[in-house]
DNA sequence: TAGATTGTTAATCGATTAACAATC
DNA sequence: TAGATTGTTAATCGATTAACAATC
């Protein structure tokens, strides 16, 4: 059976929706039609309704979408109903940030390790998790089944990391260095590179600067 | 003059040229054409020259573009030929790792303060800035025409927060928080939603097994 | 000049929105 | 049953890619 390509756009939205029910969920909202999350959400109910029927038919007509059933069934879509272990290498501000990021695991990410090059760290412990060195990384990950890495490190050294992380059972990257990593087609990476999204903020203070300008 | 809109998927590849830009530039590469830096980014010759171009014609038939010029305009672009104040408001881990992240102020965006309501972290400093207590926010923000904020606190907290610092000059808000803020329209907001990232990511996860066992 | 490569128009592709029949 | 609202098809809009004349 072939399934049909999820396109990116949608996939961005969902964890979205997943957000919004979430917050229906805890104000006791039982049902909602695609036209009310549509004024919410500041989407159009259309692309809602489309969305949602890329995975399935979740609502009723006449009756609109049961809350919790379809906050459960974009978890599922999302895979919030499984856990994963994960690492996060490189212990610097950004590494311990996320390994002090307690909802994670509320989500099922469980942060089993902490790894950094620099032995001054060794033994020290974030929210619990002892920082270890990187020579110990194939053998953890290996015994600890680790599936996601997430990557808090100086760019040079990123991609060496991620290739032996996959060698040991890593299936998805997290990455947050400043490159785009060239990874096995079956690895999943998700970027998040905040100085560029800092240039985008910087881009519309100024453009928004610019057109004043220009009508004045 | 009407100044014609540039699509956000535009902007947003816009600091990803500049990344690469840059890369060629500390390689000592003078000049590219839009076919090799096709072939380096994964990105259509295409699409390179019809994103430059709604900025401007900054290559030369025959040549190319010329690696220098063209960083230092994409740079102008993106308003990284000015300088900004910055504060941060929240300084629990995440924010205590933005403040810590040197490379801000190498692209002019320069954190002046850092803010939190707990009396303990009074006094304690980041990178030799001292932790305020968030009473004295506004007088702190007009004084030193801080123009953009990062709200690194929880979602309570977030709308209120923001809208106290726009009321006292700041015009962009860099959004940590899992809340999309209703803000008066001229105010730049640019999100960061680290846990949506990491869903998507779960998303692929799953996807790849889904489509996985189908297949067997 | 000949070759290379841009800037730009036209064609294609994909995503969003509108519309409405199906149905709860 | 009548009203509401989905699921889904068709229409529109926008973004990407292809093609090529302009020109360095």
């Amino acid at each position: 059976m072939e399934e049909k390509e999820i396109s990116k756009a949608v996939i961005k939205r969902l964890p979205r929706y997943y957000r919004y029910l979430g917050d229906l969920l805890e104000d006791g909202v039982e049902r909602i039609s695609s036209n009310e999350l549509s004024d919410r959400m500041q989407v159009t109910a259309s692309q809602i309704r489309q969305d949602l029927n890329n995975f399935g038919g979740f609502g009723q007509q006449g009756y609109g979408y049961n809350v919790k059933y379809l906050y459960n069934e974009i978890g599922k879509i999302l895979g919030l109903d499984k856990t994963y272990n994960m690492i996060i290498v490189g212990a610097g501000n950004l590494g311990q940030a996320l390994a002090n990021y307690v909802k994670f695991e509320k989500r099922g990410f469980w942060i089993k390790g902490i790894f950094d090059v620099n032995p001054r760290l060794q033994g020290v412990t974030v929210r619990g998790i002892a920082i270890r060195m990187t020579d110990d990384l194939p053998q953890f990950v290996r015994d600890n089944e680790i599936k996601i890495a997430a990557l808090t490190l100086p760019k040079e050294n990123a991609e060496q990391m991620a290739n032996l992380l996959i060698e040991n059972g890593v299936k998805a990257i997290w990455n947050f260095a400043h490159i785009d990593l060239r990874l096995p087609e079956d690895v999943i990476v998700e970027n998040v590179h905040l100085s560029e999204s800092l240039m985008q903020l910087s881009y519309n203070i100024n453009r928004y600067e610019r057109e004043h300008e220009i009508k004045e």
